[in-house]
DNA sequence: AGCAACAAATATC
DNA sequence: GATATTTGTTGCT
């Protein structure tokens, strides 16, 4: 089966794929330390434990016990007491083979003038639509210079994707166009569409300060990890790891700028704007698409 | 005033 | 002793 084949399956219109998934991995990490075998996960959903195998295994790349160990990763990290080393490098200390040398997705990134962000957004056309993806229902926003939100609707947490999106450029003009956003869906949550020789453009509208953190959050490879602190000394002001936090969290392209490869210092998965699952899921899927 | 942080100190098991 | 919780400091919005 092709790779994009395999991506439409993963991403049923009714995110399916990703309940499950997201199911399995709230189960696992509440009690990480008890380390549930895919006979009882699949007990516990009520689905034959052949069944839950192949869902997770298409979504993952993975089967449900290496993910367990990847998303167990901040637990392992903590136990190895290392200090400031990559998530795969941890990994890797527990018994789990290293990273596949894919490139990241390839990215041009502009940054919008900060005239634009002052002003909210005014004079700014957005299209917008929304997009099955593996980690549930997509919304993409792209002006004509290119990609500049990216969003997930997640009725569990109670906050409406477009509702969040809208608020940070509030005087924008908004219109709705799934044709003209579908082709940056099927672009970004395919890692066989992530070559250099097509570089996906972005639009980063924000605080110069904000900018730069995003900007460096670019350049951590995939199914990496780096800590806040890193961040702030990749940027130049070592002591604002903290104001770095908040630029992470305000990111207005998740996944694209990898937010959720920001991590506490000690391996903690600390925050995640759209939900703390979403985050391990995103690592953990990284790690299935890093052995691919 | 408010954060998706950090480190050191103190309290708790 | 090892972990939890608290407290002071931090830089940018």
């Amino acid at each position: 089966m092709t790779v994009a084949a395999r991506l439409h399956q993963d991403i049923t219109p009714d995110g399916s794929d990703y309940e499950t998934v997201r199911r399995v991995i709230e189960m696992i990490t509440q009690d990480y330390r008890s380390q549930p075998t895919l006979d009882r996960l699949a007990a516990d959903l009520g689905q034959s434990p052949s069944q839950l195998q192949k869902v997770f295994t298409r979504w993952a790349g993975l089967s449900p016990k290496a993910f367990l160990q990847a998303v167990t990763l901040d637990h392992a990290k903590r136990l190895l007491g290392t200090e400031g080393l990559p998530l795969l490098d941890a990994s890797f200390e527990v018994g789990y083979s290293g990273p596949g040398r894919l490139h990241d997705l390839f990215v041009t990134h502009e940054a919008m003038s900060p005239g634009v962000w002052k002003a909210r957004g005014e004079g700014l056309t957005i299209r917008y639509g929304y997009h099955p993806s593996p980690f549930g229902l997509a919304l993409i926003m792209i002006t004509d210079r290119g990609l500049a939100g990216l969003a997930f609707d997640d009725p569990s947490l109670g906050k409406d994707a477009f509702e969040d999106m809208a608020s940070r450029w509030p005087k924008a003009r908004y219109v709705e166009d799934a044709a003209a956003t579908a082709p940056y869906a099927a672009r970004v949550f395919d890692p066989a569409r992530w070559q250099a020789d097509e570089p996906l453009n972005v639009v980063l509208i924000g605080s110069d300060f904000q900018i730069r953190v995003w900007q460096a959050l670019m350049q951590i490879p995939l199914a990496r990890a780096c800590t806040y602190s890193d961040l702030a000394r990749k940027i130049g002001q070592p002591t604002a790891s903290r104001a770095v936090g908040a630029a992470v969290g305000r990111n207005p392209i998740s996944f694209v700028v990898p937010c959720h490869r920001a991590l506490g210092k000690s391996g903690d998965l600390t925050g995640y704007h759209w939900g703390l699952t979403r985050k391990r899921a995103m690592l953990g899927w990284e790690v299935g698409q890093g052995q691919a």
